[in-house]
DNA sequence: CCCTGATTCGC
DNA sequence: GCGAATCAGG
């Protein structure tokens, strides 16, 4: 694929609003997150805190095949750090574009206090996966929000409203945003129940 | 381990 | 100009 107009509009795009270059590259398909990087810095947005700031300091290191390396350069700026303003919106790490499936942690807020979301596993689900889930959940890795990619486990446990709050983040199963155990009970073969009529 | 961006260099 | 390989870090 080659850099259209188009391409790079949207790389501009994302790029600017905090997207990582491997959702760009994703999102453009047919390129890979170095190759979005590498564009980027050609394009001279290297740096998402281009404005009037100064450019980023080079970093120095590459020892390889480098022959013709001056002299290592001072830092005039100690402690004016760069600044990460690249802040993304947790929406962004919780809501993968492709996995939408129905996480009953984002569902609203909830009040402390106030009666929990219906937990899926309070309902009437196969008492095997039910018991799989309480397995799991001891090994869960209980991670925050923010740490959550599109290999972890989304399947929040506790109450949001308080700090017994966590999401799974076991590995998940392939195309599914959930482990195994969760997937188990987020994704109900829709006939565990009996049906009144038949 | 997963991920992030940064840089180099052969093409 | 392009992007894989590599580097450096979280």
């Amino acid at each position: 694929m080659s850099w259209t107009d188009e391409r790079v509009e949207l790389l501009k795009k994302m790029w600017g609003e905090g997207q990582s270059a491997s959702q760009i590259a994703k999102e453009l398909g047919g390129v890979t997150r170095n190759a979005v990087i590498g564009k980027v810095h050609r394009l001279g947005l290297s740096n998402r805190a281009a404005g009037g700031a100064k450019a980023a300091e080079p970093k120095e290191k590459p020892a390889a095949a480098a022959a013709a390396k001056p002299a290592p350069k001072p830092k005039p700026q100690p402690k004016t750090e760069p600044a990460r303003p690249a802040t993304p919106p947790p929406a962004a790490a919780a809501s993968a574009p492709e996995t939408k499936a129905a996480i009953p942690a984002r569902k609203q807020i909830i009040p402390a206090g106030q009666p929990l979301p219906p937990q899926p596993s309070a309902n009437e689900i196969s008492p095997e996966a039910l018991a799989k889930v309480n397995e799991i959940e001891k090994k869960a890795k209980k991670l925050t929000l923010m740490e959550l990619t599109e290999r972890t486990c989304k399947w929040p446990v506790g109450d949001p409203a308080t700090e017994d709050f966590w999401f799974c983040g076991l590995p998940v199963q392939q195309g599914k945003p959930y482990c195994e155990a969760h997937v188990g009970v987020a994704f109900q073969p829709m006939s565990a129940r009996r049906d009144r009529k038949r």
